[in-house]
DNA sequence: ATAGTTCGTTGCAAAAAACGCAACGTGATG
DNA sequence: CATCACGTTGCGTTTTTTGCAACGAACTAT
């Protein structure tokens, strides 16, 4: 019955999915039915009546669902009428950030923090996502933004944010890569591909290019830093893979085109780490308030 | 952040006092402490200021007192509202009552659970506290209203209800005993006592007596049932120990007295007790439901 | 003074709860 | 009929919670 399973419930009664809700709050689908099994033995009653093949709110449980949502929203509240009569706190709060990351993810986390502590000072530090973690570990930095690493080690805390898909893009002008797609049968060893140097994107795509089983890929170029490789796709010298919100956010994003049906890549996840025994202290402690 | 943690700060913001709330919810000081803790993570600062002496609210506390009030009454407030609309039960449910417990303690809880579930047909068997547990064991019964022995069986659920408080008490018409009782030096191993049987009652005695280091008691009579025992004492055979409940009930409470500042004699626990294994079951789950 | 109490907190080991994986049963789909 | 998608459950592991004992601090009584 904490903030967590009533917000997992609501999610739920919206989805009338397990797994959809499962993979939304990054739990694993048997998690959320014990979790959902609890709160029905709380409450003294079905919530959803699941029968193997659909999922339905039960009345309790749209009773339930007021409930849970009036729960989340008082609770929200109260924590915002503390927010207004905060402590100041002052200090430097060193941040490192992969490029990616920068422009799309960090700017709403840094606004919502300077308005509780307008006198915190913010460093930031860019630079690869691959290095992240090495400079959290290092304790060069206060915490990091990057991609979650397969093996995330113990020491270090890993707070999601949000899940990035990737995208496989080709130029829309006309030229050589344009004309090798549009045949019949996909030669993908014979088109030539840019990546970026390394990093998550880049396992991304080895991973999903062996599924293929065509041979060697053909790398026309590794570019380190996703915006460039955007560019040079965008100029016809190849197809890349970038996160999609790169994508997105180019000034070049009209002369590049996504392909569809070429098999799923995997999306990883993208967060702020930093190491677990920083978490006490009091500014890495308010931004984690601040952003949650 | 579950409703029990909100009840204990709930009861602590106004006992202040963390041992008694502890006691209250009767856990051990140090899991309130740590409860309170994890509430005070939870919500971002401190609640209660304690410095070694005195424990009080700081601001965050008191709105947050406000907040869990709130909360507590609204979560209420929804279980009541589903409560009316609940599926009729019916069946038995054999019920075991200590004679002391049962007009004390059963009536309000049998009122509420009928109150809900009308077509349920109760069985009341009476008898001695001390078979209690044995009754359900047995299987022979569904529950038990007893007082909760030095250890509890693994198999045994036990739900607290009350704390009962012993009482001391002699006759108030003018007798031999009550003569003894007036004399300065109370010689204890003189003055005839009247003794339960055996059970919890009688454990608590013999605790007690063996703390004043008086030799043996001088028993006059033991009896198998309180309430025999309160007409004995009140005739002037002697010095009897019962539970106050059954003191304060009693038709004859006016021909027996209290005494006091005789050491205190340890209360025991009374609730509700069943097999583990048939907390499932729908009739006895309702009734949890109903009287928590 | 000083020994004894009363308080809330913390180290530690044991117990309980929660978790994810893998396997399962059950309907739908091709 | 094989396959797939979905929610649940058995099981071993990890994480969290708990009570006991010990502690330090601050009053009280002798």
């Amino acid at each position: 019955m904490d903030q967590k399973a009533l917000a997992m419930f609501s999610h739920l009664s919206q989805s009338l999915h397990f797994a959809k809700t499962a993979r939304a709050h990054h739990i694993s689908p048997s998690t959320l039915s014990r979790a959902i099994q609890r709160l029905e033995d709380e409450v003294g009653g079905e919530l959803l009546h699941r029968d193997n093949r659909t999922v339905v709110l039960t009345d309790i449980g749209k009773k339930f669902k007021i409930y849970a949502e009036q729960q989340l929203e008082q609770w929200h509240s109260f924590k915002q009428s503390l927010a207004e009569k905060q402590i100041e706190l002052t200090g430097k709060l060193h941040i490192y950030c992969s490029v990616t990351a920068a422009y799309s993810h960090l700017p709403p986390l840094l606004e919502r923090f300077r308005a509780r502590h307008p006198l915190v000072e913010i460093m930031l530090t860019t630079g690869d996502a691959a290095d992240a973690l090495e400079q959290v570990q290092n304790q060069s930095v206060d915490f990091a933004i990057a991609a979650a690493p397969e093996q995330l080690p113990r020491s270090v805390y890993f707070h999601h944010l949000d899940t990035i898909a990737m995208a496989v893009i080709a130029p829309t002008m006309a030229c050589k890569v344009q004309q090798q797609l549009s045949e019949n049968v996909l030669t993908w060893s014979k088109i030539p591909i840019i990546l970026p140097e390394h990093g998550a994107a880049r396992k991304r795509f080895e991973l999903w290019y062996r599924k293929k089983q065509q041979g060697k890929p053909m790398i026309y170029a590794t570019v380190s830093g996703h915006e460039a490789l955007v560019s040079m796709v965008a100029l016809g010298c190849g197809v890349g893979i970038v996160p999609q919100v790169v994508v997105d956010n180019s000034p070049v994003k009209d002369k590049v085109r996504n392909l569809a049906n070429i098999g799923e890549i995997e999306p990883f996840e993208l967060g702020v780490c930093c190491l677990n025994q920083s978490k006490a202290q009091p500014l890495i402690k308010a931004f984690f308030q601040a952003i949650s």
